[in-house]
RNA sequence: GCCGAUGUGGCUCAAUUGGCAGAGCAGCUGAUUUGUAAUCAGCAGGUUAUCGGUUCGAGUCCGAUCAUCGGCUCCA
């Protein structure tokens, strides 16, 4: 915790530092100030500038802020009244639009860098400019931004700076960073033959066979623990006539998002983005009773959504995907003990794959809508289980950023970059009950209306496979690798013998490859480690007479020889059947 | 959509101030028959993302479009 202090100090008194560079560069009138907040790995500033900063501006602006530096000019904080800092900061429109949403009795401080450069701030700061002499830092890019996040405000440009407190954890940092892009799904989704993009269906992800094999492989998983859970899938169309959707409400509050095609001048179709209208469709085939809830309809139907240009990001973030999704209808009751659930296959699917992710609630904004004693006790319910599930605490809460329709509980990992992306969410949904008008009949006999929980915990196929990717490096798990066992009959003499060892190994429904060409041992080896496969079996003269296979498992250098073919199809199937995390090495 | 960058064989990268588009890997053909990450030789592969402009001449300069990447916004 020291340190994380120690570097907040650092970091935000080099944001200082910068914005007082580009002050000195630009020149003061020309530019407007804004925030400069510190970040995981340094910090960056916001400005209005007269013009676009470039690449060719970076060294400038790390060479000024040297000078600035080297001038060793004292730090002080001073405390001012509104009246005052209004009238230090009468240029910066932006600081002033700050001081005037400050309460009246708030103690305003402003930190001095120099006599010539003010900024309004909590602090704390360090006391003069040479305790930064020895931080590494470096402009690690600059972006457009909004004032306050809001893109109907001020664009301003954003300079991202790496900041450390020496050299050597800035050299660090970037080996770190570099080491990362080794793990970039985009990249290794084409080394790995997993999947492919095409201009001409941009953000709409082709699956490879490679790629196609793996997505099933977690298909079924999932398949697996949802059938134990008492889950029914469901598959719908994919196009549904305009009416549909204005019964939902995205007609009205999602239609930008939504692939529209007009057939004729009185029906107008709209790909679906999201399952559940037509799921509520599957509901409401037949009148329902409370003996039949929790109903559970699941589906990983392609859906599509049209995003704007700048947002596609690989598998993050698509046009066309495939939400291992649900909707569960439930009664008021029931909310609390189905999201417990829930909740529990989520942590035995992330379990699974080793992932570590956080959770955090979402509650009631000022717009909601229903009935205020449902959302109090949803609410209490759901932040029940995740203080039991998490621990009082260990899990963020955002006040009033739930949807209009209900509460919702979401979970976020971190790809290889260390970006946050949202992945499985569960919602409570008040709204779409209403607006389809569903009904169940209760024990005594009344018509009432059930709750709709819409919940995902991959998020998506796509975004969770870019997740998996990285962070196995495309080194699968046996169960989940695309191909599992490759076979290398070191001559073609050898071939009878691998030809059995392959039907045996489809009867067992292990994933094989097996290369028949007279290509040398050393080269059929080389494509199979470059792909990860998890076993090479190398087959000869002793393995054929012996009935065994010479194993070479990915991630270590020794063979594993005269191992008896038929222990290793167990081994093979004890992980497929157990969805193994790591690969077993004793056999 | 906004700010910025990038786009040369399947992949990784060359190409001097504008002056004949080149290599390695992968692929194909042949030789080699090999015991755990690169056997040898040969061949083929390109309208330099697309469209337009400047120029005697454009991969290179200018403009537009498309796609991708880093951010912002939005989101699974």
């Amino acid at each position: 915790m020291e340190r994380e202090e120690f570097l907040q100090v650092y970091r935000h008194s080099l944001a200082h530092v910068l914005a007082k560079a580009v002050f000195e560069i630009f020149g003061k009138d020309e530019v407007q100030i804004s925030i400069g907040p510190q970040i995981a790995d340094g910090c960056y500033y916001d400005f209005v500038l007269p013009r676009t900063v470039t690449q060719d501006d970076y060294k400038t602006i790390e060479d000024k802020m040297r000078e600035i530096l080297k001038r060793k000019e004292d730090w002080t904080r001073k405390v001012v009244t509104k009246e005052e800092a209004l009238e230090i900061f009468k240029d910066q429109k932006f600081k002033v639009e700050l001081i005037n949403e400050m309460p009246d009795d708030e103690t305003i401080t402003v930190y001095y860098t120099g006599d010539d450069f003010v900024d309004l701030c909590r602090g704390p700061h360090v006391d003069n400019s040479q305790e930064l002499l020895n931080t590494a830092f470096k402009v690690k890019s600059a972006s457009g931004s909004y004032w306050r996040g809001d893109e109907t405000r001020d664009q301003m440009q954003r300079v991202y700076l790496y900041a450390f407190p020496n050299k050597q954890e800035l050299k660090a940092h970037l080996a770190l960073i570099k080491e990362a892009m080794e793990r970039d799904h985009k990249k290794l989704g084409r080394e790995q033959e997993l999947f492919m993009f095409h201009e001409t269906a941009p953000g709409m992800p082709y699956w490879l066979p490679r790629g196609w094999q793996l997505y099933n492989a977690l298909l079924d998983f999932w398949r697996r623990i949802h059938i134990a859970h008492g889950y029914q899938e469901i598959a719908a169309p994919m196009l549904n006539s305009r009416e549909l959707w204005i019964t939902s409400g995205h007609w009205a509050h999602y239609q930008n998002n939504m692939f529209v095609s007009e057939i004729d001048e009185n029906t107008t179709y709209a790909v679906k983005p999201m399952n559940c209208p037509n799921a509520i469709n599957v509901y409401k085939r037949v009148g329902r009773s409370y003996h039949e809830l929790p109903l559970r309809f699941s589906e990983t139907s392609p859906i599509h959504r049209k995003e704007k240009s700048g947002e596609l990001n690989g598998l993050f973030r698509v046009q066309l995907f495939h939400q291992d999704d649900d909707h569960t209808f439930v009664t008021d009751e029931q909310i609390g003990e189905e999201i417990g659930d829930i909740m529990d296959i989520a942590g035995q699917i992330y379990d699974t794959f080793g992932l570590t992710y956080e959770a955090e609630l979402s509650t009631r904004p000022d717009d909601f809508m229903g009935d205020i004693e449902l959302w109090n006790k949803a609410e209490a319910e759901l932040k029940d289980i995740l203080d039991k599930k998490y621990g009082e605490g260990n899990y963020e809460i955002n006040e009033g950023d739930g949807a209009f329709y209900g509460p919702k509980i979401d979970l976020k990992m971190k790809d290889c970059l260390g970006r946050e992306w949202q992945m499985g969410t569960i919602q409570l949904d008040f709204q779409l009950p209403k607006n389809f008008d569903l009904k169940y009949a209760a024990s005594d006999g009344t018509q009432k209306q059930p709750v709709l929980i819409h919940r995902a915990i991959f998020g998506s196929f796509e975004r969770f496979i870019g997740i998996l990717i990285e962070n196995f490096k495309a080194a699968f798990p046996f169960w989940l690798s695309p191909v599992q066992v490759a076979i290398v009959p070191i001559r073609t003499s050898h071939n009878e013998y691998a030809k059995k060892v392959a039907d045996e190994l489809f009867k067992n429904r292990i994933r094989f490859d097996v290369d028949y060409t007279d290509k040398n041992m050393k080269e059929k080896i080389k494509a199979n480690k470059k792909m990860k496969t998890p076993y090479i079996i190398v087959l000869g003269d002793r393995e054929a007479e012996e009935n065994t296979v010479s194993v070479n498992m990915r991630g270590s250098n020794k063979q594993i020889q005269n191992v008896p073919f038929d222990k290793f199809i167990e081994v093979c199937n004890k992980m497929n059947e157990e969805y193994t995390l790591d690969l077993i090495d004793e056999m």
